[in-house]
DNA sequence: TCCTAAGCGAGACGGTACGTCGTGTCTTCTG
DNA sequence: CAGAAGACACGACGTACCGTCTCGCTTAGGA
């Protein structure tokens, strides 16, 4: 049970220690439990019964050690999303080479996360960012921001390849928007399944929006251009 | 904010009433009080803290009188949401002769009202019907069916018109899930604003989206099709 | 000393009632088992440990409810100390014609009380009442006065009667203090039992030092020896 | 706050001196900033409010240093006690001739301890004794039986000399039971000060009460009003 | 001069009681 | 009967102290 995590004197940083570390050390073994333990009740009973009480009773960890760490539920869960990616980051980060075929396997995988583990976590975390802008904020930069970014980099891709044209229509940030615009929308209203099927529908959409040629292109642009003077 | 408490037919008709109604009748007064309450305080202080307890106090009202007509405070919620339309039915229902005007002003009334009064609400219904399929259903059927099938109706009028095409590559319901899924992820995210421009950007993508010659054509679509087997 | 308790009609008031009672009435069954529970845990485990959520658990009642009515497990107590003296009200006030006996009566009915159901709760109130001016002056009020006032009664016929004499060397408050300080003394530090014995001897022992001539040689001392046979 | 910190026959007496004393000594720095705390904080705020923590807090030592030595803050508190009369031995056994004038002597000087320094603590541990017979042994032992011892041995040299008489209607320990009775039950019931006029009233009483004759008697008598005045 | 041992400040650990608040049910009186 | 008032049993909240446990650092005696 007893991992190194010891970082004082790693890598022989003799320099900046920061300001001596005093009494006793945290305890990674709590820490683990206190985030296995809130992963695991949220996806188990959802995230509006998810209680700091029921994450200390659940991680055999005292309550103050909890909030001793992190001040709330969201805290724990921010955390928790964070270190999930680490666990297969190969799967992240596709390039088959077609921007078709990269989207489809990621948003394949992103799928099945949400479908997975984080699902409710993150939904509740993003309801719960109405009207926290703070807490909006630090979801931004932890989970929404990283993976907006890897769907931008893959169109990117395709459009310094040829393969995509960043047209009039629709900037690259709509075509991102509307990769996990859908897939947010279907998770909170469940009217369709965030499936594989809905990775390969979205891949052949985003292909097309981002078209060079633009199909409603005369009329349709004319009138997007006049729209928005 | 008087109401004369029995504008109903108390007393008077004795004909065909049904299963004769007896004792004091249910109080209007004390029915919009509640509702208004709850709007007003999930507006203000945010789903999350949105309680019976808050809204029978804000209403003046005796807390058995909540639990006696709405069970949770969801119900409450849903039914403001769904008298709020009547007020303005016109908006709702825009018929320019454009397929692309009518999409825009639809989405602009749209996003209008959830950036007012009832995005909170929404957003929090949404979350808590994770994991709860009966309240999921019942949103699906109030709040965001309707909403899909105005913007549908649109989108099938265009395509009747020559105006639109529904193609391979996109359906006309993943159509509507671009619109209102870019929508809601902007709402939960706030990574960008829900304005009239998006209204505009939307309004254009979702025509070239559903443009007739589609852009990346051929092999896209027989490669979504592949996919589906 | 207040007795009948229900203050609403009692007695057929039918003017002043108060403010008019509104919402539920206060349980009389809560209010019983949380005053039990008190005592009995107070006298199993000892005031220190005596505790609110304890109280609560053991009388099966809310946490809520007892904080209702009792801010603090002093008041708790004190509620049921007041109210204890009423089940045998007869042997709080001798009359048998003689000092000496109606003394010694009086303390053996006290030294009881404070031996079983009453002991570790007024000492420990009253440890509390240092450092606490308003719980001391309650204590002062509803316990240790009253107890005080009935002894000083009974001297006071005595000094009426000729049987005592109010010398210039011991006043009665001196006396009452003599007894029942030596009662708290051997309660609190043990070093002998307070026991019937003591009772006789502080009968003695009082009756000598109000004493007029001082001679409570004679006729007190035969009486002492009477007694304790 | 550096104290040579070894005051004791460290190094020195090689004979008798058991196990061999190894690894670092005891630091009589933090033995006494504890106690002093402990006093300190127990005057200041009341024995209940006392915690192991806060002493350790204000001594500025380790929490585990506390335990280490005092495994409950009774101990801390006893062990102050113990060592307080050293500080002025010469009043704890006045010897002036007269039996009341050192009763009277002795009392005046214990009933400004318990008004000072000692009060609170000396009271707190008392009620604790309540129900914890090995706490009240220690007591017994170290506070309440020396000072007891103090007054007998007064009482006994006034007999020896013939100034009293130990009869039959009270002992000398009822009449030591008498004098720190009345003490301490007004030190918990507040109902009247614990001041020198008291002590001349239980001098005066105590010899009426040890008065062979039973006199109120002559001398004494006068003496007692002399003292008053 | 190291080695072993124990005391020390610090502070994290698993617990538990605190007093407050919201839950959903109930029980009274008034309309 | 509906409604308002509010008491009820329940349980989560975040805080404080409990007594124990590890840390790194003295500070001694014995090797």
């Amino acid at each position: 049970m007893e991992i190194p995590e010891n970082s004082s004197k790693a890598s022989g940083g003799e320099s900046g220690e920061g300001p001596a570390p005093r009494g006793r050390p945290r305890s990674e073994a709590a820490r683990r439990a206190v985030l296995e333990a809130a992963l695991e009740l949220c996806q188990r009973d959802g995230y509006q019964e998810l209680t700091m009480k029921g994450i200390a009773d659940e991680a055999g960890v005292g309550r103050q050690t909890v909030y001793r760490w992190w001040p709330t539920k969201q805290d724990v869960l921010i955390e928790v999303l964070g270190e999930l990616p680490h666990r297969t980051p190969d799967r992240l980060f596709p390039d088959t080479g077609s921007v078709r075929d990269d989207v489809e396997e990621l948003l394949t995988y992103t799928f099945e996360l949400t479908r997975g583990v984080t699902g409710r976590a993150v939904v509740g975390l993003m309801a719960d960012a109405q009207g926290d802008a703070e807490l909006s904020r630090r979801l931004q930069e932890s989970v929404i921001g990283p993976r907006r970014e890897v769907l931008r980099q893959i169109l990117e891709r395709g459009v310094r390849r040829g393969e995509l044209t960043e047209g009039a229509d629709a900037s690259l940030d709509l075509a991102v928007d509307f990769a996990f615009g859908v897939m947010w929308y279907r998770l909170l209203s469940r009217h369709a399944p965030v499936d594989d099927e809905l990775a390969a529908e979205l891949a052949a959409a985003l292909e097309k929006l981002l078209s060079g040629d633009g199909g409603a292109g005369d009329g349709a642009g004319a009138g997007a251009r006049r729209h928005r003077q």
